[in-house]
DNA sequence: TGTACATCAGTGAACGCGCGTTCACTGATGTAC
DNA sequence: TGTACATCAGTGAACGCGCGTTCACTGATGTAC
């Protein structure tokens, strides 16, 4: 009986303030989350909210390792939609779902990648871990795919003298040794889903492109494609 | 007698609370830009700044068209710093400096490619005209690339039928007719520079990269050497 | 099965705060004759 | 060169607002015997 009525009651509660927190970010911007407003639409007195969160920071904290693991989980369940003996197709699958998700839930994806809340930010003991598993994904779907007839693109396996150096250090990510370059190409293919994405985010890709969705699938395919990394057609 | 002494004043007025203004959301965030907290800091009255902006928006619009102009600039600066005559040396300049000066304001960087404030967003109208500098100096200086010995990536040469649809209509940039394919590019090159730099500005590739700097200009270089628009050695 | 007690969700009043904006005004600065 | 007038920067009081957080409390829910 580890998980009485009232665990259930609390945890459930819990949620429904989340939920109603993002929503308003969602609808006001990240900056308008407030205790007082969460309250009055649960119908409930804004003190009641401490019994589940200790401040104001505390929510937006967990508000926002909700969303690291959010992200995680949404790219796990896409990788894995698909069957584990095409690994190209996972990490076609899991770069796709990386835009899906954050125009699905753009204020979970700005908790992330952008200004969280004025004068505010997560303490980085606690996002770092969460932030790892997000690259750890891309990095074992890439170490998979060079395993089974991909390859680095050429320009990420000559890497410069001052990178590598650096890049010796972070060698091990999730547990396993994983070579520069491949450390390497992973941001790179991280940093152009980032940049598509914010850019069609804050509209700035709307005026040139209309539906931004064919460029972003262009420029996956473009740079799988040349790492050999591509989903035969089927 | 056509700038008199008021005429001064109310100039140099004016750009003292925007540069206040700029102070505060570096320091406080973006949302944090106040009226009467400039106004104090000014030794004044919170009603005189309606002498010099209509309301708090009228402000953050003339802070986020300032950012676009600003930048603009500071490209066109750091491009006419490097002799005509060796058009990869200006493009890669312009590259470089984007970064630089992202980093340099990142307030203006965030208000013309974040969120600038809660529930805002400055008329397009207005900002679209600013947006197009930018762009318009980039697909210029790679034109001018392409005239000089250099050229479109393949991938960006076969462009997809549902892509090419679309860039038939905004072929004209600048007023000059540019194919689809330097459009194209010109947007990639764009984003993986937006990518890189938001991931910095927030934090997300130092730790793994360390200093994110050699990643960007090895990533740089790596798109331009493909392209044959990196600057030959001196 | 029934009672005494502990736990805990939620209340209601209050605190002090900073915010954008309005209004009628004062007093200095510039302009026209 | 001197005076009358218009312009305009800035004042001070006031408005109503929503905010995070504290505190002593009530009353329901669960637990131990």
């Amino acid at each position: 009986m580890a998980e009485g009525r009232r665990e259930k009651q609390r945890h459930a509660t819990t949620q429904e303030i989340k939920q109603i927190a993002r929503r308003h970010m969602r609808d006001q911007g990240t900056a308008a989350v407030s205790l007082r407003s969460i309250a009055k639409e649960m119908g409930v007195t804004p003190p009641a909210l401490y019994r589940y969160f200790d401040s104001r920071d505390g929510l937006i904290t967990a508000l926002i390792l909700d969303a690291y693991h959010a992200l995680a989980e949404a790219l796990v369940t896409a990788r894995d939609a698909v069957p584990s003996d095409d690994p190209a197709a996972r990490l076609l699958a899991a770069c796709l779902e990386y835009r899906d998700w954050a125009l699905a839930r753009p204020v979970d994806y700005q908790l992330i990648f952008g200004n969280p809340i004025p004068g505010y930010s997560a303490p980085s003991e606690l996002t770092q871990p969460a932030a790892r598993l997000t690259m750890g994904l891309f990095v074992a779907l890439v170490g998979e795919a060079v395993a089974r007839g991909g390859h680095i693109p050429d320009e990420y396996e000559a890497v410069p003298l001052e990178l590598e150096e650096r890049l010796a250090g972070t060698e091990q990510v999730e547990g396993y040794t994983i070579p520069p370059g491949v450390l390497l190409f992973v941001v790179a293919v991280w940093a152009r889903m980032q940049g598509m994405i914010t850019l069609e985010l804050f509209g700035h890709l709307q005026p040139i492109l209309g539906d931004p969705g064919p460029f972003y699938r262009f420029e996956i395919g473009a740079i799988l494609r040349r790492a050999g990394m591509y989903p035969a057609a089927q």
